[in-house]
DNA sequence: CTGTATCCATGATGATACTG
DNA sequence: CAGTATCATCATGGATACAG
């Protein structure tokens, strides 16, 4: 599919939809704890702070749903719950290294005098 | 620059600072119907509905201050102001093109059976 | 026409406590 | 440990009126 054959509602649509997968404060950097090994609630917390269990857990909810998380509940005593980085969460790079790009540019870009 | 070489909090830093450009309702909508010939404020109310006075003019100040705008004010009776995308609007695109090329291939993920 | 000011509803977030 | 429940707070956005 060629995208520039989307009209311009569509486009700004699946523009929306991907911002709202990964805005806010707290995905990137949840994506990234987890990825860099922080695999349990607890420690994503740690890793992620000064985030609140109540927000974490409703960010996590929406990474599962839109499938860039996986939770895995090992039936122990206690329980253990485990988070994983899925294989799709790899197709946001390109994605997010445009982020970069682009904002380690508009940053020397909006400081210009 | 190579953005591997940035650490990850940097990274995450101008993610943030990326998004905070382009989030939201209407920054995206606004500008293509600048840039499609809606020049004139109440021209851009009209093109980008149901938008309030009070929140269109926040957006453009916001746009303006990142570069993206361009607010040019001729002094007749009464005044004309004429807003128009800059030169350096363009640099979104590769952006742009990529959160519409997820956005795209995520719907088809998360409504996959 | 181009906004600003005011008031209000809503949702998001934080703090804290509590459950299994 | 892994969350949920509740309450307070705050930022955002909409509706409306109005000023230059």
């Amino acid at each position: 599919m060629d995208i520039e054959d989307l009209a311009t509602d569509e486009k700004i649509k699946y523009v929306q939809d991907t911002l709202f997968v990964v805005s806010g404060k707290w995905k990137l950097p949840i994506l990234i704890a987890i990825s860099q090994g922080s695999e349990r609630f607890r420690d994503i917390q740690r890793s992620v702070p000064p985030i609140t269990t109540r927000v974490l857990s409703k960010e996590l909810k929406d990474l599962e749903q839109n499938k860039l998380v996986r939770r895995t509940v090992y039936d122990t005593s206690p329980v253990v719950v485990e988070y994983t980085v899925s294989p799709y969460c790899k197709s946001l790079k390109p994605l997010v290294d445009e982020m970069i790009k682009w904002g380690v540019n508009h940053r020397k870009k909006v400081t210009e005098s």
